[in-house]
DNA sequence: AGATAATTCGAAAACGTTTTCGATCAAAAG
DNA sequence: CTTTTGATCGAAAACGTTTTCGAATTATCT
């Protein structure tokens, strides 16, 4: 059974393609009795026009790429559900594709898309990417681009983004208010911005409240997981018995250092107070629930496609494209790990 | 800056397209002199065929469609993980929608994917989804449908599961080994049939050891939300002291059944055992573990893609199609939440 | 009535690829 | 030398839509 086409009810109604096509798309050219003919028949017909027919014309495929760097971690799968429902509203389809944290693979994925005509693509840099110019490609062949969460700071494109730094301050802020006064941090990889951003922001709150830096008590999660902050966690146990506060670059390596001091009966917060980033959910069903920052995954996605969608209407009407960088607001989540 | 076409190769090479597609696509009928002149400039200048035009000729969109009932759900996110890893394999790119276990969503997204010329579709139908003549239309329209984790009876494709009732069977039987005789459920809601699988899996266990069931100590979960297994775990101590340990249809109540049972201070799995469902990754760092069923998700996906595209590559050799019924092998994973 | 304007429609080209079929030419066979 | 075969290529149609431009018809204005 094939699908109906245009030449279909073009000769079922006897009219001409070209004026079925104005009519479904409402040209002010075709008399009001026949776009009501038209419509009425594709409607009872359920006529769905070929979509890649109409691109071929028109060179919009109403569809987005995403490229993160991880498919099944909580953030991203949110962030995606935000984009996916901004994406519905102006009937856009979304892509996604994984770069796995891989420099190669973000740069074959982003030409996969583009390879596949996508109108713009939405983007969370790999951590080991070191090169922009896939992206820079972008935008020279004037392919909108967005930016979110994992940004580079290299290329001149929108992003979305949360303060990092002054996020991860207020973390700090938060533990030294609560009298600790020997903080730990388990930073994240040593390139991405907010990784950096939110090491930044740990050492600005010890300047601040006159705490020593000591170097030593930073630990550098490579892969942001559990398993290393069970690590480190140990490790700190065993050498660096004067810690009474671990600060975390996310909430995994928090939730690690949680289960590190459960197994090894040592109270929370009482003797180390723990302190996440991000608010998976995870981080309210552990014992003790964890305190951390609240990241808007959903509404950072959401935000992303809106503007990817201001620049490409931009660039129909030829208006000069002004790339806008927003920063959302983020939320200090204090739970019992911290109280 | 224009995408290099079939016709701007053409000219510069002095053949026709014909030749330079037929060229880039190994047709007997073309000199390997040529093929290799051809094949070394499109790769010097990095030609990429309109995926778009290509499909106007071999209606191949080389895209399938997945529809999922929820989009930030770990198992979800991990089955995507899957059906993506893939899918690249065959060059295929995945268009993910979210019925938000809503019939009517379910429908809408099934509508815009066929909309959008996808080659298959693969789909977890929605809780609430009962009627199925949107998924026979596929079938009739001879549009490749899998199903996976949560199908309907009612359809005739191929579907990747698992044996709920069986892996559920062997949950119960392994807290009734070690010694629990008054067991609880909570159960999913009443429509997907693996929520009504594990609850007969349950009964069978209790059947088989003999012991009694009691329909006062099996709890509906409509949301499959921890809020509810925390809640339901207050009314049983509450209200039914005799319970020793809980069946749930899923993590998410499982970890709801330890938070309420540590803010009650109540040992885990000495006075209460829990056993989950499913093996997300939050199972292993909470205090204590859960036990639970771990779930192929990725590979479930990678099965339900492989299927499509076995069925996709008969439809095109016309041979009949044969549908498969996929089982996956379940692992029964002890942690301290039994032990 | 004649000229002009407004309304309504359709022919045809275009998007970039794939594929059928026939043309051309050289080599092999008779 | 003619015929057959095989190798290599290209013309052209097709996929289904959008859009430009001109044609035809009707309504409006001198």
């Amino acid at each position: 059974m094939k699908n109906l086409r245009l030449t279909d009810i073009a000769s079922e109604l006897n009219l001409s393609v070209t004026t079925v096509s104005k009519a479904l798309k409402n040209y002010p050219d075709v008399s009001n009795k026949t776009k009501k003919r038209v419509k009425e028949y594709a409607q009872k017909m359920n006529f769905k026009p070929n979509s890649f027919a109409a691109y071929l014309r028109t060179q919009e495929s109403k569809i987005i790429g995403v490229v993160i760097p991880r498919l099944n971690h909580f953030f991203f799968s949110d962030i995606i559900k935000g984009i996916i429902k901004a994406a519905e509203k102006e009937s856009y389809m979304v892509i996604v594709l994984s770069s796995e944290e891989s420099y190669e693979l973000e740069c074959k994925q982003v030409n996969r898309l583009i390879q596949h005509n996508v109108d713009g693509i939405l983007l969370s840099i790999a951590d080991s990417t070191h090169d922009v110019s896939h992206l820079s490609q972008l935008i020279e062949q004037k392919i909108p681009l967005v930016m979110f969460d994992k940004y580079s700071k290299l290329t001149t494109c929108s992003t979305v983004v949360i303060n990092d730094q002054d996020a991860a301050f207020r973390a700090v802020e938060h533990l030294i208010k609560k009298g600790r006064r020997n903080i730990a941090h388990f930073r994240g990889p040593l390139l991405p911005q907010n990784s950096i951003d939110r090491f930044l922001g740990f050492r600005r709150a010890l300047d601040e409240y006159g705490l020593k830096y000591r170097k030593e008590w930073v630990f550098t999660c490579d892969e942001i997981s559990s398993e290393e902050g069970y690590r480190y966690t140990e490790e700190i146990l065993k050498s660096h018995p004067e810690i009474d506060a671990i600060f975390a670059v996310a909430d995994m390596p928090a939730v690690g250092a949680i289960k590190c001091l459960n197994t090894h009966n040592i109270p929370i917060p009482e003797r180390i107070a723990v302190m996440g980033f991000s608010n998976w959910k995870i981080s309210e069903l552990i014992t003790p629930s964890l305190s951390t920052i609240d990241q808007p995954g959903s509404l950072m996605g959401q935000k992303a496609f809106e503007i990817f969608y201001e620049e490409l209407q931009n660039k129909k009407k030829n208006i000069p494209i002004k790339h806008q960088q927003i920063t959302l607001n983020t939320d200090l989540i204090e739970r019992e790990s911290t109280n």
